[in-house]
RNA sequence: CGGGGUGUAGCGCAGUAUGGUAGCGCGCACGGUUCGGGACCGUGGUGUCGGAGGUUCAAAUCCUCUCACCCCGACCA
């Protein structure tokens, strides 16, 4: 294509006011623009992207046999009514009224629907299995969006669903997903995890999510390089040793003013790992008091896994349902229940506090001297020791850009989707649900490929394979050959999928300069430079974004040096 | 939803303390020179100072309310 006939609306000033890198580039290299907060509009080099990234999605589906569907985004209610999920999900819905006052939604998943026209369908065993799945518009009207394309409120999600007659037909879906999600985020050059994940409200299964480490991630990543243990650190586990067991009098010590584990443990020359921290909690049910090493620190979604939602009580609350003040509140003699991490050590003696203002009691031990349930609640940390393999585990930020769940009968038992057996006997479909975010794919290829001048896209999903860049359309053999380049290269076909090379050529009146830091910044893997100094001794230059590696090569040999370099291109 | 910040020309910003004719750079249009890393000269256009109300002879500037956007947190099915 040429330059001149496409809208790039590059920027000279870098925006102001945001952090995340993709959205800078992406703004600044004229790929999108907003709208309003959390809308984006996708310009031609924007939308070429997106499209190079569904391509890759379309052919990895077709190949473990998904078949490609289209939903309305306009939902009744009355569906997620059946699931209830009308009720549970709140103001991330986009509701609304047709014109004779039937509740409506706008789609934020497709769960309900997918189950709806399975329920209505499939009848038989013979059916099954199937996966279905569509690239389309999903709208949630979120708290807040961020990052440029990284969050927003309306966004496309390529989304399948799996239905199988029993849980190994599940077992091998799920399988499929996975493995196409690493074909499929590999072909796009990303570097990837597959972590362990929350399943949240989507089922209580098995369930992963797909992560691109970046610091522009929204999520914290556990990693064990040595064995291959990945989690989202919302569910990951790590091994935590005890310390040596420390000889203490079981008895009350004044700590005046002392009331977090630091001051007391400094204030009694004691380490962190010798206390127990209590921490006041409120269920809609009941208050709950929980426990955990001194050094450690609770991990509120593994714990509201186990309780439901809670809040920290307030200084007021912690007063009137203990009779002491935050700061003093210990295990021993309480009546609420409690909860205790696995990382305090039944065996030790520990410090904590004495539920009487100013004072701590030592020397208390778990078994003796108080009675509490066990869960894993604590939150993972960096250079802890990895669960599986024990070596040290590292954490990073990644942006999640797909996900694979596991949904059992979530959704097709409310929804009715029941299918007769080989023995005649009804049974409820098995469900997977699975998504992959493109605009996010975008954005993580570019924080993963970047350097000051701008974009460095992975050539599977740059806008254009090829830039030719003439330096002076004023000199007319520069702009020849430029011309017989932009014609032969594109003629030229990848042999590894069916499609012409694509070539983008800088036809503008504009001085050098611009044109490379144009092509600098939106990033096209390859550049082809023709200027008046290299045609001299009758050669072109061909450069790498990536590496600015550049040659100079003979006009004759051009084409075939292009196609090399394009193919030793990462 | 809680906390913080910003709204002045297409973009980046100054001007606001102490009220007095709305500015700068880049971009944009036209003419000319230039052409290997965001050229130069000349000419020209560009605004309801986010909005509403108020104080005042006079408001970008002071007061009240409001809206939008960004960042941190909560949330994120």
């Amino acid at each position: 294509m040429r330059y001149t006939n496409l809208f790039i609306p590059t920027m000279r000033e870098t925006p102001s006011g945001i952090n995340a890198i993709s959205h800078i580039l992406m703004l600044k290299a004229g790929y999108v623009r907003q709208l309003a907060a959390g809308l984006f509009i996708f310009l031609p080099l924007g939308w070429r992207v997106l499209n190079k990234i569904n391509i890759i999605l379309k052919e990895e589906m077709e190949r473990i046999g998904a078949q490609e569907i289209s939903m309305p985004i306009l939902h009744p209610a009355e569906i997620w009514q059946q699931t209830g999920r009308w009720y549970t999900i709140k103001e991330e819905m986009f509701r609304l009224k047709d014109r004779t006052g039937r509740d409506m939604c706008l789609g934020m998943t497709h769960e309900e629907i997918m189950t709806w026209i399975a329920a209505k369908e499939i009848k038989s065993y013979r059916q099954l299995p199937q996966i279905w799945y569509q690239i389309q518009t999903k709208l949630r009207d979120e708290a807040r969006s961020r990052g440029g394309v990284l969050r927003t409120r309306e966004f496309i999600m390529k989304d399948s669903y799996s239905f199988d007659a029993d849980e190994a037909g599940l077992d091998k879906s799920y399988k499929m997903h996975a493995e196409a999600y690493h074909r499929i985020f590999s072909r796009c050059g990303l570097k990837y995890y597959q972590v362990e994940s929350d399943p949240g409200i989507m089922g209580d299964l098995e369930s992963h999510e797909f992560m691109a480490p970046t610091p522009a991630g929204e999520d914290d990543i556990v990693i064990c390089d040595n064995c291959g243990y990945y989690a989202n650190v919302e569910v990951a586990k790590s091994k935590l040793e005890s310390p040596p067991i420390v000889n203490m009098e079981f008895k009350e010590v004044y700590t005046p003013k002392k009331k977090t584990v630091k001051e007391v443990s400094e204030f009694l020359g004691v380490d962190e790992r010798y206390f127990i921290k209590s921490l006041l909690v409120i269920t809609e049910k009941e208050p709950v008091l929980v426990l955990i090493r001194g050094d450690q620190e609770l991990n509120e979604k593994k714990l509201a896994r186990l309780i439901g939602d809670f809040y920290f009580a307030s200084a007021e609350e912690a007063l009137n349902l203990i009779g002491v003040e935050v700061g003093y509140i210990g295990p021993m003699n309480q009546k609420i229940k409690i909860i205790a991490d696995n990382s305090i050590d039944k065996d030790l003696l520990y410090i904590s506090g004495a539920n009487k203002k100013n004072y701590h009691i030592q020397g208390i031990n778990p078994r003796e001297h108080f009675k509490a349930e066990w869960f894993d609640i604590r939150k993972v940390k960096e250079n802890d020791k990895c669960i599986k393999c024990g070596n040290p585990i590292e954490i990073q930020k990644a942006i999640e850009v797909g996900n694979i769940f596991k949904l059992g009968t979530k959704y097709s038992v409310p929804l009715n989707a029941i299918f007769l057996d080989k023995d005649g006997k009804e049974k409820p479909i098995i469900m997977g649900s699975y998504g992959i975010g493109p605009a996010r794919v975008a954005a993580a290829a570019i924080e993963q490929n970047y350097d000051k001048d701008g974009i460095i896209w992975p050539k599977s999903i740059a806008p254009f394979d090829i830039e030719i860049i003439p330096l002076n359309l004023s000199d007319k053999k520069t702009v020849k050959i430029a011309e017989e380049l932009y014609e032969k290269v594109s003629e030229i076909y990848n042999s590894f999928a069916d499609r012409h090379m694509e070539v983008l050529i800088d036809d503008r009146e504009e001085r050098p300069g611009v044109k490379f830091k144009d092509a600098d910044l939106i990033g096209i893997p390859i550049q082809v430079i023709i200027g008046e100094k290299g045609l001299k001794d009758g050669k072109i230059e061909i450069k790498k974004r990536r590496t600015k590696e550049s040659k100079m090569v003979p006009i004759n040999r051009a084409v075939v040096e292009i196609v090399n370099f394009y193919y030793e291109t990462f």
